[in-house]
DNA sequence: TAGTAATCCTAGTAATTACTTGGATATACT
DNA sequence: AGTATATCCAAGTAATTACTAGGATTACTA
């Protein structure tokens, strides 16, 4: 099992062909990630489904762990983006109201990226190699500036570090959890509720 | 990729000698897991670490993937009988210590199984070759059991279903988090105090 | 103690897969 | 147009690895 331990691309695409080869071999990745899971990608795969050959991936990334760790980086652009766009409407929402619609946002973009964020939690092998050590280190957390973004707006006063870290990982593996393996007989809906219920009672006190 | 989609072992060990590999193997798989990582976990390597011919691993188990799930149901096994012990002390203690001093056993229990746990969390792929599709379908809810169990005693009322998944759910993804991810500049009895708190609020109201 | 079944091991094989080589083709630049 | 450079690809290779065949050894049984 060699494998290349540089985890930028080789290089990055300065015409627009291969720029193209680029996005194609991202987007390949993405597909045979939901089709086939993290053990059944290959690169020749990958290749073929972006319909180049072999070597142009290797052109661009030293290895498998490298455009897998790419893919995810996309998709956390993603999420922070529509999280982005979804959080401002919430501005002029009542406080009783708010925490709920903030929860249900991040659920919904969350539900996007469903089939890649199940293969992304439960096969891609959490390492050095798939994710730059100097990311924040714990795989939930990957989405936290997307918590302080509107915890900002949510929590009434500053919390605690002890609090601000477990309300983070609460919302972000629960809502994950919600998504990735819904809980047969549950309704997502009514989870969401009584997770808001339960979180306003956390922040605002007893 | 040839794998064998049978799951349990292809036959129990009679004799006690075959017993004693049976055992061996398992207790090597968890070693190999613990040092080299799922990727990194050969049958070869397994059979060498136990100290038995290649061909004796695939007489009890058809792949890899069946001893490797066997290692975790040991380990799931351990986890539930340690707690049981440790549950049984916390009987007399008053209502307002109860829910602290359970949330401690449970994340003593989940500690001592630290290096295995992380292998298993974060690296071996959570599929139907792995997990016993009659199982719990959620990975997290495997210790559910655990949480019933220390539930009839910590909860004062019926919980609605969606609260009780959230409880269970919450319970157990912040402590293994806790436990597999220390998060740096936090100390564990804090975070669980913090939690206990909490919990204590959700479950017996504002 | 002989026969039979269980257990074990050595020495492979076949298939997969990450990755390279060497040259062809397209693009940019002047 | 002509040259340099960027990009691409077909056809490999070498190493790994899951898994097996066939026979040797050990333990039960009568």
């Amino acid at each position: 099992m060699p494998q290349a331990f540089e985890l930028q691309a080789k290089k990055l695409p300065k015409q627009a062909r291969s720029k193209a080869t680029f996005d194609a071999l991202i987007e390949a990745c993405t597909l045979v990630l939901q089709s086939h899971g993290y053990a059944g990608t290959t690169t020749n795969h990958i290749a073929d489904t972006a319909g180049v050959g072999i070597a142009s991936l290797y052109e661009y990334f030293p290895g498998k762990d490298a455009i897998v760790a790419k893919v995810i980086e996309r998709m956390n652009e993603r999420v922070l983006t529509n999280l982005a766009k979804r959080a401002f409407n919430l501005r002029e929402l009542p406080k009783e109201e708010l925490m709920q619609a903030w929860l249900e946002q991040i659920y919904r973009c969350l539900l996007e990226e469903q089939p890649l964020l199940r293969v992304i939690s439960y096969e891609v092998p959490y390492s050095e190699q798939v994710l730059n050590s100097h990311e924040m280190p714990q795989r939930l957390l990957q989405f936290s500036e997307l918590l302080e973004y509107g915890a900002m707006e949510v929590l009434p006063q500053k919390q605690s570090k002890e609090s601000m870290y477990l309300i983070v990982n609460l919302v972000v593996s629960s809502l994950t959890q919600l998504v990735v393996n819904p809980p047969p007989g549950l309704d997502a809906q009514a989870v969401i509720e009584e997770l808001s219920k339960k979180m306003n009672q956390w922040v605002f006190g007893p």
